[in-house]
DNA sequence: TTGTCGGCGCCTTGCCGACAA
DNA sequence: TTGTCGGCAAGGCGCCGACAA
């Protein structure tokens, strides 16, 4: 990749970075992470080869260049940093810490701009582009409303100075403007899908620009990123499901007709941890460094303005506190509000960064959403009023910890609601302070700890699955729950309906991260959000396997032939019956039981599952012998 | 790159890598040529950074991988080496040295295989593709004659194991055979393109495999590699110009709907001057080391085994010999032979590598023809008379210097015919030996300097080009230059009719390896294959120089206004008027002047000098200032 | 106001035999 | 024997207004 390193318009930079992006001013001064540098590479950073690296070092910003990924477009910038010294904190001075806001460098006057996600419609292969009249008739050229219809070409240039062509026309009845010639090959060159944004931005020379946000891809979202949005139920499952398929098509046009290496718009391994380390060390070294950020990325900004920190750092967070958190709603530009009550404080890595404040501040905007709130529209039905609770869903790995904290509260206080899933149950048996309640959740069965905490949500249901394993976690699981807190915190929340397929995302995900022993192996059913154990090593056939499943599920024996599917341990997938059952008995991780009545069902989620397996490969490095699947 | 390292099938490789291409069998001894490595690298390779490293070095193969590359098909190998040692050439035992040829490993039978050079029609988008009726009958399934019309599905692997589905129909009046639904998808996917070849082979175990071969493509291949083929006149001017530019079409194409990375299918780069660095340096130190070869690269082999080195090095060649070399019709598997009269000899850089005997062996498969027959394919009316006279076109880089010689011969005696251009005639005013003859061919002045050797070809005219300049070439010319045998040798034959595109590129060529200093300015009239030389340092004026132009090449002077452009030392095309004259004068490295009269043509060849230009920036890293313009 | 749909025309894709090299 | 061409049909692409949320 070559350094073409063209600084671009900082105003549209913003634009597609979206509003709640800051960016430090040259010579403000900021506190960098290096804990949130190393998130922001949304892979495992090893510090181990270093000395200790203090948890926040102040900078002073040497230079911001903002760019442009050639490829994808997804804009990003490169910050220089001048540590100042390891003085305490207390003694500093965070005066001269602008920040380049939205509205982007000293102008206080935001360009004239408009986002707008991409229906389906919009993003169709054959259909145009319907214009939001505001956009047309505050951003685009002034159109010739004599003429019939009126039509005009509109020219913008994206971040990379090239310039596009569409044909807006203004017809129909009613009367609405839309982009037509031009469009589709924007939409295929750019390879945009449904759910992606579009940015239009009149610069301050009068230029038209054009710049898009994508939306963060790939089912395996929340397994690829630590703070990845679980894209969960909503408005049923057909409907994700469908928008799933249709995403996979056009990812395997998208990749036959581009190089493997094009490929890539989900972003991941952006930031190398090679960089990372080495930042960290320049840093705690005190020599000047420059670090890569990308605002997409979804993680909590990792160079954070130092009087932001400093008077975040005056808050005691506790559990049970009420708090209020601003987010933005990109499309129109307007500021939202999320309240919430803290359930849980918790030092993120006790062991590595002990005392770190990082995501404790989740006020000095580690609390941003890292995720967009354009990601929230694949739940066609969301009002307002639901944003609380669908901001619960948002996906706490138990590895990057949780976002509210402090560190001496007993966390398993003011949890919303437990929803006990797997081989859990082994933990509850052992926290003797619980109280067990099983109840049906859109039939689902549910062991729940404790009430809904009302503050939440006031007209939905609320739950924090417990993903925790007791004897059977891995190495790296002991290491992080070694604080002794004894919870894994992860919430999942189903406003409306229940999918099944997003709970088994989840699930597998948190399977991946637990990891079972040998002859153990988890069994879904591909309607249920709920999977169970089974000791293989205790069954001595694949009839008897049938047998066994059918019992548990309460199907036919017969109805199993051929509906049966599992995971190895070297991840492949195969059907029952393709091994010798001893082999299968050894191997086996995961076992999925599809439902036998729908056939189109099955052939969708066969490819889920089969998309999953590629993720899980990729886990494995990581995780050791795994088992996913959708 | 991921190392995937998966060998393909050594039949379906070497069908890919060409019928002349041979691997050293593992556990042979082979020579290592650090020259011939670099050249394979096809950039400039510094060795300065190391102590001297011997011309050639005996090894023992360790390993040989059959690999393909995951993107473009392309076949290529790596070969572990074991130096034996640095011991006197003349005491090793040579004898177990068996070589892999194209029948694969040690299995004497050769698979049944057969290649094509992809049709115009068979590449259209909206074709099929016409199956030699060989091809459909020995390497096919056989197909049921008794149905109307026979059809079939083929089923081939490609090298990467992927399968590829063809519907095979036997009809048409007369009948014959067409791949028919498949085929274009397969186009497209490997983006295959017009001169490119396929390879059917039926391994043993009955399977169809399909691999492909791409031409060497871009109008600068001349320009791109050392050994490059110059494709040269052939079947007209405008039959050429049109491919050509279909061709680039194709080119923007594929671009659009790949990553840039992607787009790379003529290679260059495969081979980083850092593993020929690291390879030289294990070698010369007596370790083990790994070298990446790709056959179809156009360069010679650089692991050569040793008996024939040996067997060679025999033979004392010398100017005057006749001498007689194989190679392969690609796509019959039929071994022609080519005649000729070595013509000069001489060390390929005598300051880097004194005596090495690097292309002395164009016997030791030195003398083997880099460029595949395929690329004769492009002169659509060639027939097998005139391979003699084309292969003559074989554009020999004076870098990389004569294949064939030894190191104390007058080369001027036995030459060809040397057709000199633009300013060698100060060349001949120093040798005074020489005859000057001065007669028109095609329409445009020769001089030469003895008379045809008949032995070349029987009913063409072979010239040689001298392209040597008197006193303005470069530093690293004269270092080339410096034993003195005074000529650089440039062949160029003009079989049946004249193309002066094929002229000016092999010029542009020329130029740019000799370059010149400033103020002096190569110029060439876009219709004429002749450049003279101009020194702009007595010129004061645009209009001086319009009014120099004119009288040059008998044009009028108003002609000249917009239909003058120039390349400066940065590469940049410009016309004149854009800079200041004394810009001008100081930068302008070469100079065009196009047709006033065809419009038609002054569009062609503007592209096809820019294009040149992008190539001219390249080479500029290898040889300073320089200008290229065809 | 704008997202989605069916209608429909145009243009590309791709199969065919005719024809000629 | 096989390369190229025009014919032609199918189907995808893309523009349109209708309709409804």
């Amino acid at each position: 990749m070559k350094e073409a390193e063209k600084s671009l318009d900082p105003q549209l930079w913003h634009a597609c970075a979206g509003g709640m992006v800051q960016m430090p001013q040259v010579n403000s001064k900021v506190f960098y992470f290096p804990q949130g540098h190393a998130e922001h590479a949304q892979v495992h950073v090893d510090f181990s080869s270093l000395p200790r690296i203090p948890a926040l070092i102040l900078c002073r910003v040497g230079a911001v260049k903002f760019l442009a990924d050639p490829e994808t477009d997804e804009v990003f910038s490169k910050i220089r940093l001048i540590p100042l010294g390891n003085r305490n904190i207390g003694e500093l001075d965070f005066e001269d810490d602008g920040v380049v806001g939205a509205n982007g460098s000293e102008n206080p006057e935001k360009p004239a701009s408009f986002a707008k996600t991409l229906t389906q419609s919009d993003a169709n292969n054959g259909g145009g582009f319907s214009v939001p009249r505001y956009c047309a008739e505050t951003i685009f050229p002034r159109l010739d409303y004599t003429a019939d219809p009126p039509v005009q070409t509109v020219i913008a240039k994206d971040v990379h100075g090239e310039v596009w062509k569409f044909r807006h026309i203004y017809r129909g009845t009613p009367r609405r403007h839309l982009l037509t010639t031009g469009w589709s090959t924007f939409v295929n060159q750019k390879k945009l899908v449904a759910g992606d944004s579009i940015v239009f931005l009149r610069a301050e020379n009068g230029d038209l620009c054009v710049g898009i946000r994508r939306a963060k891809r790939g089912i395996g979202g929340a397994l690829e990123s630590p703070s990845g949005w679980n894209p969960g139920p909503g408005n049923s499952v057909s409907s994700y499901g469908g928008f799933s398929m249709f995403l996979r098509e056009q990812e395997n046009k998208v990749m036959r007709n581009s190089s493997p290496a094009g490929g890539n718009l989900s972003g991941k391994g952006k930031v190398r941890p090679e960089s990372v380390i080495e930042a960290a060390a320049l840093a705690a070294s005190g020599q000047p460094f420059e670090v890569a950020y990308y605002p997409r990325a979804s993680t909590p900004e990792f160079c954070v303005k130092a009087s932001a920190v400093k008077a975040t750092m005056r808050t005691q967070w506790c559990s049970g506190m009420r708090f209020k958190m601003a987010f933005e709603t990109e499309d129109s530009s307007r500021i939202s509000w999320f309240m919430g009550t803290i359930a849980s404080v918790q030092v993120a890595d006790p062991l590595r960064w002990p005392n770190s404040p990082w995501r404790l501040l989740q006020g000095a905007r580690h609390a941003q959403f890292g995720i967009s709130l354009s990601d929230l529209h694949f739940n066609n039905k969301l009002q307002p009023g639901l944003f609380p609770s669908n901001f619960q869903r948002y996906n706490m790995n138990p590895r990057t910890s949780n976002s509210i904290m402090t560190s001496n509260t007993n966390s398993n206080e003011n949890l919303s609601c437990l929803l006990t899933i797997g081989n859990s149950s082994q933990n509850l048996e052992k926290s003797d302070n619980v109280k067990r309640h099983q109840f049906l959740l859109f039939g689902q069965p549910i062991i729940t700890e404790q009430q809904i905490s009302r503050s939440c949500s006031s007209d939905t249901v609320s739950q924090v699955l417990t993903g925790k394993s007791s004897s059977d976690e891995n190495q790296d699981k002991v290491k992080f729950l070694s604080d002794g807190s004894g919870s894994t915190l992860d919430q999942q929340v189903s406003p409306e309906k229940s999918s099944s397929t997003g709970f088994s995302w989840h699930q597998g995900f948190q399977t991946t991260e637990l990891g079972l022993d040998t002859g153990h192996c988890k069994v879904f059913m591909e309607s249920e959000d709920v999977g169970r154990t089974l000791d293989l090593s205790v069954l001595g056939s694949y009839e008897e396997l049938h047998r066994r499943l059918a019992n548990m599920f309460g199907i036919e024996r017969s109805d199993m032939l051929n509906h049966v599917v599992y995971r190895d341990a070297t991840g492949a997938v195969k059907q029952t019956g393709d091994e010798p059952f001893s082999d299968f008995m050894k191997t086996a991780k995961r076992l999925t039981i599809f439902n036998v009545s729908s056939s189109n069902n099955i052939g969708r989620t066969w490819i889920t599952g089969m998309r999953n397996a590629e993720n899980g490969l990729d886990a494995s490095n990581k995780t050791g012998p795994l088992s996913i699947f959708a």
